[in-house]
DNA sequence: TAAACATCGTGCGTATGCGCACCAACTTCT
DNA sequence: AGAAGTTGGTGCGCATACGCACGATGTTTA
């Protein structure tokens, strides 16, 4: 069993458990650990559209929908027509989202400090550069990466 | 924005490319990037209750029967009555549950190492390492929060 | 200008991910 | 042994995650 293939394994791990670590410390504030993702990216670019809040998370255009409606719902989100372009929508924080957002940042921080601290020095940079790189990686060429198949030969 | 800020974004992103890019390279085959790791993880230790199973992936107890559900449709996989416990149920690949998983592990190949590549000697090692040292640290002490940390020896 | 094409949002279907409540069966305590 | 507590699997509900198809609107091309 090689580093390479217990990467994808451990990584998947290591997401997971922020995930439920995160859904857990979110729920008395009323919102899921990825809508806290959603408004954190409304919060450093606000009225965007849906598309372009959907490749900054990341998320799929048609999953964003569904959490703008709840979050809608919810009056920590407002949907407007795009000024220019009435295909699309700008989504935005209101008001009270973005009271929401301090609260959820705040609640957070112990997670985020937890992460941290079970590192060295460097080794939380060294992590994000690793992990946006293989992103970038994957992200990139899943398209040109030659066809060739399941036949290493 | 400090490095800690931004390293569970880029853990979401870096998971997330690697699921979506895995379940697209899977599809063909007819099984989820998911039930690739669970197909992986009976691989490694046959004959699990099912609750073993969940602990292992990780993944939750109703996540796991879900999936057992529609692998078990799938032929790929056998669900027995546990021999000494008759709660429980093991779960065990069938031969085509083998097979499949043998092509699948060939088909994933080439996302493995394209992860790999995108790292210098070393690096592999190094974000395995962290990745793993993050999930135990975010999944041992979610109770006692305390601020007695790290006694991880 | 009209047709072809691309892009945005929506709605639907499937598969997780997980909490919660429930029943059944095992274990522990009295 | 019997009561009480724990554990295993199931079923349900909600929220992603994503592909796909559709209609409306923008943009490019003939």
């Amino acid at each position: 069993m090689s580093v390479k293939d217990q990467l994808p394994m451990a990584l998947r791990a290591a997401y997971l458990a922020l995930h439920r670590r995160s859904e857990t410390r979110f729920a008395s504030l009323g919102v899921t650990a990825d809508q806290f993702v959603l408004l954190a990216t409304l919060t450093r670019g606000d009225a965007l559209t849906q598309r372009e809040l959907a490749g900054r998370m990341p998320s799929d255009p048609s999953t964003v929908r569904a959490m703008l409606v709840l979050l809608e719902k919810q009056g920590l989100v407002r949907r407007d027509p795009h000024p220019s372009d009435s295909r699309a929508r700008t989504a935005a924080l209101t008001a009270a989202g973005k009271r929401k957002f301090r609260q959820l940042w705040d609640a957070g921080e112990a997670i985020r400090q937890q992460m941290f601290d079970s590192f060295e020095p460097g080794e939380g940079e060294t992590l994000v550069r690793l992990l946006t790189q293989m992103a970038e990686s994957l992200n990139a060429d899943h398209q040109l990466v030659g066809e060739s198949t399941n036949s290493t030969n």
